[in-house]
Parts: structure tokens; sequence; C-alpha cells
DNA sequence: AAGCAAAGATAGTAATCAATTACTATCTTT
DNA sequence: AAAGATAGTAATTGATTACTATCTTTGCTT
């Protein structure tokens, strides 16, 4: 059986899935940029070469990683969006999926600046751009929708909305950041979301 | 003339101010945990081992910085509140000028976050957190002056409006980072801020 | 203009890092 | 069970880093 066999070695891609998580976590409690291939290997009981058998350097590594938070939480946005009955409810809905996401992987906020951060225009660097945009264009495309559906005020401008969505789901992972408390941030979010709601919304 | 002597040696205390202004300068154009002494002393024209004769070691260039940041900016904002006949104009004028700030020294937010997500607790991040507090301080104060003043919504939770207020702002630190363009974000202040206001204000 | 302390240059050191090498252990296939 | 393929180890490499010891230059003071 498969399931009995040894674990002291592991297919490839599987060491690379164990690798993607190790990081995660580690990003999770220190600063991404101070994380070591050393520190990657001792986290998931591997030596530090071991890890150069799975991918050609570094980067590959961050890069790989960038992929699973750009797939996991787009997976998980449109997941929110798609079970909400009205654009605000979508909104509100991601909004919360966002910041459960972030509780429970807080390193990726972290990983996600120190990408964009980074001077030279790394696979990783790229990948974490286009995340960004296409969380955006989710959040404007609800937005306008919301407008049709006379949820949000016309007089509201679409991409400045747009900015302070994502701005606001900043403002409560810093101020988390600050307090060195999580489960913090999950308390707080629905009182954040109401007050951007009350930007955005119709007035009757 | 003291304008007309050579400029190879520098008094100490002035020594310091340059160290500090290179930093900030680099800052704008690469991740700060990337700047090494060696391209600070490079960016002001003297060797690595000479800003050891100022800074007893890097953390100590750190958190002279991070003092310098704290200063600049928390003056500038309490200037631009001076200034302002009520609290939602004084909360409008802190607005503008943190971003006027922010444009003059783009490396300045990304020393901020770079400080607040390092793991050890330096000076340096003492600093930044101190700051960072200082300022809400300010603008929750400004908040409940609103409230008695009937401009900000009684139904509006100060706390979180002002941790909303600092995310409205990364929000248009991150987009303009996204863009590669500083310019953009004097642009859309202004729009930003209005739809912040929105969320807080007082409704007939 | 001589003396001198501060400021800077030169030329290191020890530690750390990503990456590579030669070798070994384990699994899979036939 | 032999043979090849895959996964991992241990040790080492060259490059880079913060920091330091020693010598030289500068500019102020008297």
């Amino acid at each position: 059986m498969s399931s009995t066999s040894n674990n002291k070695h592991l297919p490839a891609d599987k060491r690379r899935a164990v690798t993607i998580e190790a990081v995660i976590d580690l990003a999770a409690r220190q600063n991404p940029g101070d994380i070591t291939t050393a520190a990657i290997a001792k986290h998931m009981n591997v030596t530090q070469g071991a890890l150069f058998r799975h991918f050609s350097n570094k980067k590959a590594i961050w890069q790989s990683v960038m992929e699973w938070v750009a797939e996991r939480l787009l997976s998980r946005v449109d997941k929110a969006a798609a079970g909400a009955a009205t654009p605000l409810a979508a909104l509100e809905a991601i909004f919360m999926s966002h910041i459960d996401f972030v509780s429970a992987h807080p390193g990726v906020p972290r990983m996600l600046f120190g990408e964009l951060q980074r001077a030279e225009d790394t696979p990783a660097k790229k990948m974490a751009r286009t995340l960004i945009q296409q969380y955006a264009i989710r959040i404007t495309g609800l937005l306008s929708e919301g407008k049709v559906a006379g949820e949000v005020d016309s007089a509201v401008d679409i991409e400045t909305a747009g900015v302070l969505f994502i701005g606001s789901i900043q403002g409560l992972i810093m101020q988390s950041l600050l307090a060195g408390d999580i489960a913090n941030m999950k308390d707080k979010a629905a009182a954040v979301f109401a007050i951007y709601l009350r930007a955005i919304e119709e007035r009757s």
C-alpha cells in the first residue's frame, strides 16, 4: 500500500508542496525576506541542499509560493462571490473570506508586500502584481453591478472605491500587525466593512 | 566663508544627516531590507567603513532614520491640522499632507512596513510602532471632535473609522506601487478622501 | 604655521548565504 | 533480485555581508 510506505523519501510534487507550506508557515513568524533556504529545509526536516533537487534556485521557490497564494485566494474570492444574492452581498462575502484567508495564513500579506517592494522584476513579483490586479477587477466589476442594481450610489467613482476596498483590508491587517493579534482582525472585520458600506451605498 | 570650505570632511552631525538622507533616497528605489551599508556609503561618496565612525552599527542607522521619519511626518500632520477650521477639514488636510510627504519620500511607507514586519523588536521597529500609534491617536481625536461638532455621524465607530483612514492611505500607496507611478497618487488622493468622507459624515 | 583631533581611506575579518558537488539511501520496474 | 531512477545527505564553494584595525588626510585652534 502506498499509504504505509516509508516517509523518508517523498515524490517530487509532494515535496514541492511541502516546501511551499513551509515557506508560508515561516512567513507567518518572520520577515519573508529573511527566510533562508536553510530555515525552510530545517522546518521540513530535510537538509538545505535537498531543496535544490526540486527547485532550480530560491527565486523558483518564491514563484511557486506566490502561485499557490494567487490560486487559493482568487478561488476563495470567486466562491464567496458566487454564493451571494446581490453585488453588495458579494463584496461583503469577499471581504470576510479574504480576512478568513489571511487569518489562516498570516504570512500571506507580508509576502505580497515584500514581493511588491522588490526592485527587480522577479517572476514572484509579477505573480503578486497580477494577483492584485485580478482581485481589483473582480471588485470594480461588482461595484459596477451594484450601480446598475441601485445598491451603489451613482456618485461613487468605481476605481476609487476599489482602491478603498483593498485599503480597508490593508488597514485591518496593519492594525493586527501592530497589535500582534490575529484573532482581533476577524472580530473587527465586520465593523470595518460596515463603515466601508456607508461610503458606497445608495442614499435614499 | 564656510560655504567655500572643502567638503571632503563633514562634521559628525552633518554626516549623520547625510547618511539618513542617503537611506531614504535608496529606500525609494529598492527594498529597504536589501539596503547594504556598502550601498549607503557609495550613495554618499564615502567608503563603507566610514559609516561606522558615526554609527555604532547598522541598527543605529535604521533607528536614526525612523526617528527622522517620525519627527517630520508628525510635525507635518500637526501643522496641517492646526491650520484647519473644523475637525473634518483637519482630517482632509492631514490626508493631503501625508500623501504629499509620501510623494516626496516614496521610500518611507516601504521602510515603515519593512520595520513592522521584522521579527525581532529593534529600536527602529519600536519607533515605527509608536509613530503609527501617535498618528492613530490624532486621527481618532479629530473624529471624536467631529462627532461633537456634528460633522461625523454618531453611528460611526471612531476606532474603526481610524483604521479605515490609515487603510485608505495604504490603499493609495499600494496602487501607486503597482503602477510604479508616484504622481498618480497625488492625483487620486482627493477622490479617495471624498469617498472616505461619505463613510463618516453626518447624514441629514 | 605647527600641532592635533576628528574624519576618511585602506585593507582586512568572521559569519552567513545560496548553490554545487560527490556520494548514499530508497523506491520502482522488469 | 538486478538495474535504473529518484530523493536525500554531508561537506564545500564563492560571494556577500556587517563590522574592525590601522594608517592617512583634513581643517580647526592657538
